[in-house]
DNA sequence: CTGTTAGCGCCTTCAT
DNA sequence: ATGAAGGCGCTAACAG
């Protein structure tokens, strides 16, 4: 294996010389700086990021953690394009990712978990679906100990930021197109999970277009589950005139719920998910470029790392009208 | 941060008897075992695993490289279950896993990319999803340079194992039983991707069938892609009695084109997806455990490093019957 | 059975 | 502007 002190040789410098033009250090000279780099391409030379990390103190070496449901496909495929999304961003950017998932740290307390993240060198850190009760990921924020970006959860300090899209504004917008469209006055709405993050945001979306508009609301939780989701709408979708749920996994439970009962009502959904394609109707949706987020996310943390602020980072969203599929009805 | 160092000094011993009450070297009395490991509890002391990588040659640095489409929903939930299922049981093993997308190396021969990896101090891999085409790949394990387990492909050698389940028995298990169930004669298979191992495997079992039962069978390409299935669906399904998919994904397409058609056909799939919940139809599925095929895999590459030959292990399958959900229809 | 010592590859003062 | 030297935390001979 080619080392630095390979590349030192070969160049005819001294080790830290070749460390210093490899980290961009200031006070070398051009002329070194050419040699060194000719000397780093003949031999192929790829630093070790292992002894990077464990040298300096201020390493590339970044966690993801999970903290996603992963028993339904609808949300694979988000968790999925986050995971590539962040992935390929950090390789881009010459950072080392380990994957984690809320699981492995459920007994685990704040300290143990930070020692663990220290034991591995890791820096920064990217949580994807903390919620409100998630108390020790919230500790380990507050701490501060690591760089910290937080998907889709509005908190922050100075060594943390938040990465998210505007989700009271989304809700809002794609509720109001489909109940202009359809000239509705009462609103069934089905929300997310209690406590989480984005479930608050986007009821507030709701109640604020319920104001504007002066809408009759009613709101129920769906726990982000089909299931609950068509139960609800078995049971109060009727005498309501549109259905909006915050998940398209909802807005599929809601509609399979109105089919049997064979009534018609608008449903509009919330992430934009390929599996819209197999819900058989056409509704209005919110499409969040997930791999975009987490990109996003990946060079927040960047910045973060090299001495930047904490901050919020908001990101644009799309409404979309999925296309009628009644092939499968 | 506690290091080994304060682990001996606390217990009054020397740096290196630590280390090796650490890894379970021989030659340490009970006692010394005792006092260290207490210390260690008492310190709360996590071993560095990225020294430890950097020292030792021989680290627990452990790479997941996928390969798999990552365009279809229904495929997410197969990755994200890889990914779970590795990643966990890595963790519960000690071992650090980086997580790839066979894409970040596209444009890298065998040697970059096996620099690469050493520079990352890692040791072994873990592949999903390669096929016949991915040359580097074949390259990368026949070098020999890494510990490697496949999944789902059948390539081994000295230090490469492969994990896979019986793909060709499973192929005819769940054909034969939707063929006998419905007495059909002319089958119409909808096979996968050119040149894809478990494409291969599967078609074998396939045929095999065909002899042994006397079939008269067709064979298609669908490259796994569920518009294809349906397009070959329209084309050929109408003379057939039976239609067998090598994924459900496949078999979903199928369907919706005898829907189409409005006739029926018995069809089955393959794989075990929560997607079939969607399709609408009752058919047979082989329900493989991709969690339990990942974790067996990081298990064998952890057999591997510790000097084990490479070997082929197959796992086991069940046949599923989806359950009859004509909600959506 | 235990301790001493020399690295692993790189970063980082501190002199020069 | 450059180089020498001392670690980072741990492993692995080698003595004792």
């Amino acid at each position: 294996m080619v080392s630095i002190k390979d590349v030192a040789k070969h160049a005819g410098v001294a080790i830290s010389t070749v460390s210093k033009v490899l980290n961009d250090y200031p006070n070398v000279s051009e002329e070194t700086k050419r040699k060194v780099n000719q000397a780093v391409q003949e031999l192929n030379f790829v630093p070790n990021s292992v002894a990077a990390a464990l040298s300096s103190k201020q390493s590339g070496r970044v966690a993801l953690l999970l903290g996603l449901n992963t028993k339904t496909q609808a949300i694979d495929e988000i968790v999925m394009q986050y995971i590539s999304g962040a992935i390929n961003k950090a390789m881009e950017m010459g950072l080392d990712v380990i994957t984690f998932f809320f699981s492995m740290f459920e007994n685990k307390n704040v300290e143990e978990i930070t020692r663990y993240l220290k034991a591995q060198s890791i820096h920064g850190i990217i949580i994807y679906g903390m919620s409100k009760e998630d108390k020790v990921l919230q500790k380990l924020i507050n701490m501060q100990e690591f760089k910290a970006v937080l998907v889709d959860a509005p908190l922050y300090n100075p060594s943390t930021s938040t990465v998210w899209v505007n989700q009271e504004q989304a809700q809002y917008d794609v509720a109001k197109k489909t109940i202009v469209e359809n000239k509705c006055k009462k609103v069934l709405y089905i929300a997310g999970k209690k406590n989480g993050y984005v479930t608050e945001e986007r009821l507030k979306g709701i109640k604020r277009l319920a104001q504007d508009m002066d809408l009759d609301l009613m709101i129920k939780h769906g726990e982000f589950s089909e299931l609950q989701a068509r139960n609800i709408a078995f049971r109060f979708a009727k005498n309501k005139d549109v259905v909006v749920c915050a998940s398209d996994l909802m807005a599929i439970g809601a509609m399979r719920a109105l089919m049997e009962m064979d009534i018609f009502r608008p449903v509009c959904g919330f992430d934009g998910i390929t599996l819209m394609g197999y819900a058989g109707k056409q509704m209005n949706t919110i499409r969040q470029n997930f791999a975009g987020v987490s990109s996003a996310a990946v060079e927040e943390l960047h910045y973060l790392m090299n001495g930047g602020e904490g901050r919020e980072k908001v990101l644009g969203y799309t409404i979309e009208r999925m296309k009628y599929m009644d092939i499968i009805c």
